[in-house]
DNA sequence: GTATACAATGAATACGTATACACAGCTATT
DNA sequence: AATAGCTGTGTATACGTATTCATTGTATAC
């Protein structure tokens, strides 16, 4: 065991100098043909790695990209995650994951100037954080994947959560609700912002508005959702239809509802945000505006690296489709999409 | 913005000398209050923040810790991450995810030489897998989280698989049921061996044995267990209690008796394994063996630390109880447990 | 046959920090 | 009064690599 071989000792194994071992590690063309076998083929018999710490030192670039993240329990969180995951693996990068839930806000600060890695890419954005202001002033290359942040000079990918809500809303409506159920979240960001908005919009423009009484503000997790379910539910004069902002919310939601004895959806249908994996299951079989993950998280990692290439290229946002994907939380009719 | 500044900018703008600041840094008490005050006035004036490689480098420290996992948008692999993520961070350590899923296996043994971590978590050691033993001969401290490999010499902490399998068996045989159908997955590892091994004897112990018909094999995915019960419970005489390895598994179950419309827990009841925040769910309302997840997190990073401060140490192998927690997919009286 | 280009290599250096070593000034011991 | 110890500081070096610069040898052009 010892310490690990440096590329000095394979040097003196090879017969050659350091700086020839590390011309051929980093392929440089100066390099005869037979003394770079001979190098390969002594590297190869030490099973020798390269000192990843001592390269980034001198190169400048750790080949490491941070996500900071909340709640990776959250479905869509997780598999956001992992597709972020899979294309960085891809590409070739490692990833360092921060859950800035748990970490103070001092700490995230310092690890953003510690220039552990060569970018950033932050999933969870919002106005009450100064995450992203001080990645992006930490000069460090700064994506925002998911959430974005209106006016930041910062490369930004988001879903069009504004349309993907008003399609809901567009909806519920021209399928003849008017008994509107909202369940949602205060305005932390621009997310939760459009998808309101958004909805509000798609209702109005089918004639349709929200009564006061059928607006319930909840928190992120799932038994708010329940919650909310129950408080909706058990009025006088029920809604005939629910929409949440996030899956997790409408999960939530059908199990309120499952409790109450309410059907799903023959007595209220419900929409919920994001299209997880889950949706899908035949428990929940819910409707829900999807979120192009893959795309997402492939552009904003290409955006990454891009202005890792040139760090004063013009800032780019992209907005991609949100579809509404319809299954039998919406649907009455046998014909219901799977 | 420029580069960001070096100890040795910070020395000049002192008045001292780099030595000097690295001391203050380090906390050296070699220097005095006067000088330390002035130089930590400086430092905080220009908002410096050591550069984390370089120090790596001269110390051999990283205070990084490599995480090992698959499937992260499962459920329990979530909650385990998510818990790993909360216990570095409190102790000031970051974490670098790796999904040898998405990395092919040449990439994942470089990875284990490049120093660029002071330990490693695998949560993912299985049989067909050389990642454990790659990574015990890399010199680099390593611990086993939640899926153990029978001797190997390493630091393990996993859940007592056999022992909460066998109290499942043992609770199913004592409730009166005797046609027990089992969704079991291959032998990939101890954790998957253990499952089932300990159920057939908690069984077994009771005199009830598992018909061959009653026996399916699957993968890993919801999916699959939605095709298990379908298979199982459509036979003419169906098993009247169904057990499966992981939570997951048993969701996709209790989605295919849905599906089937067989009643649960009336017509068949349902066990899963890992007690995920899903089970508690109305949706689903698991019974399933929990996993102590904060524990194993908790003594396994333990655990790392205590090899990397001292490599030589006895290996420990820690195996913590797994208790059953009943819900309604297994009880069929109203006074069962939330 | 000399001058010139170029290929191949080694020696030296730098990245930014921590730390061993040297040294000056002082206090305390004899 | 001379020696020993202790404090605070600076100088120099090392971590392991990539890269610049200098050097040698060889091939090409006149």
């Amino acid at each position: 065991m010892g310490r690990p071989p440096t590329s000095r000792d394979l040097a003196r194994l090879a017969g050659v100098s350091q700086a020839t071992v590390s011309r051929v590690l980093t392929n440089n063309p100066r390099v005869n043909p037979e003394t770079r076998a001979r190098v390969l083929q002594v590297l190869k018999e030490a099973n020798y790695t390269p000192n990843a710490l001592a390269r980034a030192m001198k190169t400048g670039r750790t080949d490491t990209i941070g996500v900071f993240m909340t709640r990776v329990t959250s479905p869509f969180h997780a598999e956001l995650l992992d597709e972020i995951g899979r294309v960085l693996s891809s590409l070739g990068l490692h990833m360092i994951l921060w859950n800035i839930e748990h970490d103070p806000e001092e700490s995230v600060s310092r690890v953003l100037q510690q220039r552990l890695v060569d970018g950033f890419l932050l999933t969870s954005a919002t106005y009450d954080s100064s995450l992203h202001t001080m990645a992006v002033e930490s000069g460090t290359p700064t994506v925002l994947l998911h959430r974005g942040i209106d006016g930041l000079d910062c490369d930004q990918v988001v879903g069009d959560n504004w349309q993907g809500a008003y399609d809901a809303g567009r909806y519920l409506a021209e399928a003849g609700h008017t008994e509107i159920g909202l369940a949602r979240l205060e305005h932390t960001g621009n997310t939760s912002r459009d998808r309101e908005l958004g909805f509000r919009a798609g209702l109005a423009d089918a004639g349709v508005k929200i009564k006061a009484r059928n607006t319930v503000t909840v928190g992120v997790p799932h038994a708010d959702g329940h919650a909310a379910a129950q408080k909706l539910l058990s009025q006088k004069k029920p809604p005939t239809a629910i929409y949440t902002m996030t899956d997790l919310l409408a999960f939530g939601i059908l199990d309120g509802a499952r409790a109450l004895g309410v059907r799903v959806p023959d007595d209220v249908w419900v929409i919920g945000y994001d299209n997880t994996d889950l949706a899908a299951w035949e428990s929940f079989d819910l409707t829900s505006v999807a979120q192009p993950i893959h795309a997402i998280v492939e552009k904003g990692i290409d955006l990454l690296r891009l202005r890792i290439a040139e760090p004063d290229r013009p800032t780019e946002i992209i907005t991609l489709p949100c579809p509404l994907v319809v299954r039998g939380s919406t649907a009455n009719t046998p014909s219901r999409t799977k």
